[in-house]
DNA sequence: ATGAAAGCGCTAACAT
DNA sequence: ATGTTAGCGCTTTCAT
């Protein structure tokens, strides 16, 4: 690591920021016009405007949201508490997308899938006073949020319900994706078709598990054997994928519960993934890019993110409207992977 | 999508919140007293500490950060206008880890490489009062951030300069990382060798590509016709790369210059990739599960996002510091792809 | 159309 | 060890 130092920094300490009251004095007016023409007020003489604004120029002022805050009662801000930034998180694009759109600004903070790190921010987003909260929750236990429920505070639910409070949620419609994985796999001739996901204790794998076992049924194909909920592990993916492979019987056909799992699952697979057909739920970017292309049950990151923010919007306006779960479709991404026919 | 409406959420309206205020008159103490329970003031009886945190818990108070903030002229809060939210952002995640370790928030928002949605990005963290600004510049020109520097804003740049303004930053080794996959692709018998890059205008292609005629030039290499920099379009891409694979001496290797270039290759050579040699610049999740393994210089992310942050709070500390551009090393992560040899 | 004064919720001097 | 008072920078009655 390289350290390149330059000249010193030509400014001498920090200088006081200018405030309302300094461009009034500048401008010979009362602190309160100054407030007016910040807040684009028709009620002030035009050449007043012109002197305010050259005062505001001339000083570099910019108002101190945090002061305007206060004073409103409103923060102009949502909470945004995810399980990640490092990663994709297309939902977080489109909750900041649909929040600008909205005149909000966006807070965003990660869990890392950990219960008290989720605590922390959220707690923190409400000390911040923030309008409302997208969160993908990971604990199941979110009853300490019920006193800032109570207060009003308006909380949406990504990807999964919130657990032990009454709160709006956006969804992906689960047991559609899986059925459609299952029906492209039994279009193209396979049979014997094995799932490895997700823990059962997590919502998601529940309802993907659950989805699974009742396509098998319905289609009366072979169950034994063939479902693998767990933690998402190499090693718990790897084993599974293992049992599932041998034996007098083998799956011909794979379907992958998330994106953690499809990828464990590709690595484990190595050079045979072109010879097992493969379907993921989710789609990740660079699925397009592997030898034959990943095929996929995508959820719509956009509409989930868009969805999220015109409920908390809607929730602010009444917040005793009722409480809503909504279920976005999801689409078969047909790309090779789920196209390969059994072997012969 | 399915909107599923429950009973009317069981809460009229949105309750008043506690203040200090209350709690105080709860407790039966005088504002300060809270004040100080609130703060860990150690000068607090033990007996009015209990009753001050059982009104507190009674209420369910929590402080008003924004009138702290407002009150204590600290925010507690770092900007970090990114790119990107929807993509991988290893380097947030990594300034997200550094700041909570510092005791700060973090305020994201992309900038989705629009010169005015960053000046607005960063103009609106300014009236938010931040204690300081990681940015990942997209314009050439800041000096629209001069007054506030001048007045004591720390600023750091991560990955790029930033321009008409003296600013701390945080670099990778382009040079270095350039080097060592012309060296690897040579060390692997390649003579011919080509470079699909970034625009120039761009401070990380200009440096690569200059990097990369430099290669060329010290090995006595090929250079007509083998340094593609330029925007990254598939249809770019794709021409740099038909033009470089055709004719009488084609390449037998390259070098991508970014990840969007790396993936625009990968998509136009198809099942071709395991013919030609390449080694990207920047990795990427899932590099690893290409077919060959992809060769890339990783830059190192975590080191960035927490030097990023090192920098701003050293800032913060002494504004009259000298500006500080600090050079991470990359490392070369041999994964198949660049260890290709040549066409016999 | 403009200004004076009160107060948002909190912390920091200064008593006591 | 606890309480009183002022004021952070702004918006908002209420006068004029």
């Amino acid at each position: 690591m390289t350290e390149r130092v330059a000249a010193p920094r030509g400014r001498g300490g920090r200088r006081k920021r200018p405030t309302m009251l300094d461009v009034a004095r500048e401008a010979g007016v009362a602190l309160r016009t100054v407030s007016r023409v910040v807040n684009d007020d028709p009620t002030v003489g035009a050449d007043l405007v012109t002197r305010v604004r050259a005062a505001i120029a001339a000083l570099d002022y910019a108002p101190d949201e945090r002061a305007q805050q206060l004073r409103r009662g409103t923060s102009g801000t949502v909470g945004a508490a995810v399980r990640n930034l490092a990663d994709a998180h297309p939902v977080l694009s489109a909750v900041d997308n649909a929040a600008r759109a909205a005149g909000l600004a966006v807070l965003a903070m990660s869990t890392e899938d950990d219960e008290r790190r989720e605590r922390d921010a959220v707690m923190s987003m409400c000390r911040r006073r923030v309008d409302g909260i997208v969160i993908e929750p990971i604990g199941t236990s979110h009853d300490y949020l019920s006193a800032e429920l109570a207060g009003g505070l308006p909380l949406v639910a990504v990807d999964r319900p919130c657990g032990g409070v009454e709160a709006d949620a956006v969804l992906s419609d689960n047991a559609a994706g899986i059925g459609m994985a299952y029906r492209q796999l039994s279009v193209h001739g396979h049979r014997r078709i094995a799932y490895v996901g997700d823990d059962e204790r997590i919502f998601t794998g529940r309802e993907r598990a659950a989805a699974f076992r009742a396509c098998v049924a319905a289609s009366g194909g072979p169950l034994a054997g063939m479902v693998h909920p767990g933690v998402v592990t190499a090693s718990r993916v790897s084993a599974a994928l293992s049992a599932v492979l041998s034996g007098p019987a083998p799956a011909t056909a794979l379907i992958t519960g998330n994106v953690a799992t499809t990828i464990e699952a590709l690595r484990y697979l190595g050079a045979e993934a072109g010879r097992l057909a493969v379907v993921g739920f989710d789609d990740f970017p660079l699925a397009d890019i592997l030898r034959p292309g990943l095929t996929v049950v995508a959820q719509n990151s956009a509409v989930i993110g868009r969805t999220a923010i015109d409920l908390l919007v809607a929730r602010s306006a009444d917040p005793a409207r009722p409480v809503q779960t909504v279920t976005v479709p999801v689409e078969l991404v047909a790309r090779g992977s789920g196209e390969l026919p059994p072997p012969a």
